[in-house]
RNA sequence: GGAAGAGUGGCCGAGCGGUUUAAGGCACUGGUCUUGAAAACCAGCGAUGGGAAACCAUCCGUGAGUUCGAAUCUCACCUCUUCCGCCA
């Protein structure tokens, strides 16, 4: 959610602002709404204060033991009208926070103007694209040579986009999260989590999925009383979970930086993306990831972007794998983001880059949703800022690993930094 | 699932219809004292919204209700603690 004072200042920079990612502003409305807000709000707490007063001198009265029946006939009629004002004011705000709910964050200055993928900025390309002397094979194929990656069982269990891994294909899945999860907390200072795979609605409200992409999730009914909030939702990602420790919360400046990883399934419906990558692990419902997230400062936070892609890109390196850097532009970045950068490591089947890692700075966006803040050395509370990356998606790892590292014959090469979890195995082979 | 108890500012904790304008303490900030520090003493110190400001409003787990007036009374729900049952 964006800065309610920014609009009420400057509405004609924001949504200025906001065109440069697509994104049109309906100011009438926003005007309209605040006008109304403004109007009902100052006669509620008009009357409110004329209760408050009014009250107190009966209680003052009655204390003496003197008559009230003059104060009270002067506001018998008083109750009604708050009533009706409150219950206004409140579908106003209500309407309010929706409208603003509803707004994507604002691109950072230097965030390319663009209106898809085409249009971001390739920042640096790393590693040696491998050349192969014998017909490459994708990963599927890969996997029916080397027995153990088996789609149509997990068909049979559960349905389309969804897999199964067997055998040493398994383990050198749990080897990639388990290498990753290393890295990141022996090397570059993070805190391992545990975290809820089903959360509730504040928390999805926190990091940006609702209310507006509930069709990218899939929600799990929970049947409890007749009101509130009855269901649960599957994490799309461990942002959720791990960036929504500190809703509600004010921490101390001492407490920051804040760095967690925590690796967990990740599930998404993939609504709207029929007949895209079908084929192969590419695009499943339920895949894992290893997520880094960090909460800073906002004088740190792009630095700790910085930090945090590099942390990311330690593990393609580790890996071998030839990747690269992209800047998203202002029209193909996330809802939430001020700011992201996407890895894409190069699959040699497809001849391309393909995303496997997404790093974003919130800035106060999720901050302020989740009314997480800090105290700040004047004593003050102030929003925070958010920060996350996958460091990596797992199942994308693997893709890139068995693809990058094929031999002639089918067999696989493991990479170094991986043998140690796998009891020493240098290669998949059937 | 059953029974009992409890949720109050950053933390602890009092308050159970009207000087609560949420006591008191801890922590924190400033000051006095001190060579410096600690201690002691003095003062300040919640969050959110509106307002240029004075100031006003809201907030005592959440939501409804009763009342001129609710942290306080009523109802529902949520969470936690203890005990019982079941269970990986």
């Amino acid at each position: 959610m964006l800065d309610i004072q920014l609009f009420r200042n400057d509405l004609n920079d924001v949504a200025k602002r906001l065109t440069k990612r697509g994104f049109a502003l309906d100011s009438e409305k926003f005007v309209k709404l605040e006008a109304e807000r403004k109007t009902i709000q100052s006669r509620t707490q008009e009357l409110q204060a004329k209760r408050n007063s009014s009250s107190k001198l009966i209680g003052q009265a009655k204390a003496k033991g003197e008559d009230v029946s003059v104060i009270m006939a002067d506001i018998a009629n008083l109750g009604d009208e708050l009533k009706q004002l409150e219950a206004k004011l409140e579908s106003v705000q209500q309407a309010l926070n929706g409208f603003l709910s509803d707004i994507p964050n604002m691109p950072h200055e230097s965030v390319p103007e663009g209106k898809s993928e085409t249009d971001n900025v390739e920042v640096r390309r790393i590693g040696k694209i491998p050349s192969f002397s014998f017909e490459v094979k994708d990963h599927v194929s890969l996997g029916e040579t080397l027995g153990g990656l088996d789609f149509e069982t997990a068909a049979k269990i559960s349905g389309a986009r969804f897999s199964l891994l067997r055998g040493p294909l398994a383990r050198l899945h749990r080897a990639l999260a388990q290498f990753m999860l290393d890295t990141h907390t022996e090397q570059h200072g993070y805190i391992e989590t545990y975290v809820p795979y089903l959360v509730n609605a504040a928390s999805m409200r926190g990091t940006g999925q609702l209310p507006k992409f509930e069709d990218d999730l899939f929600r799990v009914p929970r049947m409890m009383g007749e009101e509130g909030e009855k269901n649960f939702y599957l994490i799309p990602t461990a942002e959720v979970p791990v960036t929504n420790m500190v809703r509600d919360e004010i921490v101390a400046l001492e407490q920051l930086p804040m760095k967690f990883v925590a690796h967990t399934p990740c599930f998404r419906s993939e609504a709207g993306s029929a007949g895209r990558d079908t084929r192969g692990m590419i695009r499943q419902h339920q895949f894992d990831k290893v997520e880094l997230v960090q909460i800073l400062h906002p004088e740190q936070s792009y630095a700790g972007l910085e930090e945090l892609l590099s942390h990311a890109e330690a593990i393609l390196n580790k890996l071998e794998l030839p990747y690269r850097v992209v800047k998203l532009c202002s029209g193909d970045m996330g809802f939430s983001a001020a700011m992201t950068y996407d890895i894409e490591v190069w699959l040699p089947a497809q001849n391309t880059y393909r995303e496997i890692s997404s790093c974003s700075n919130f800035e106060a966006f999720q901050a302020r949703r989740m009314q997480a803040r800090f105290r700040n050395s004047q004593g003050k509370t102030e929003l925070l800022h958010t920060l996350n990356g996958s460091g990596l998606a797992v199942g994308r790892t693997l893709v890139a690993v068995l693809e990058n590292n094929q031999q002639p014959d089918g067999s696989v090469r493991i990479p170094e930094v991986l043998r140690k979890y796998m009891g020493g195995m240098e290669c998949l082979m059937r």
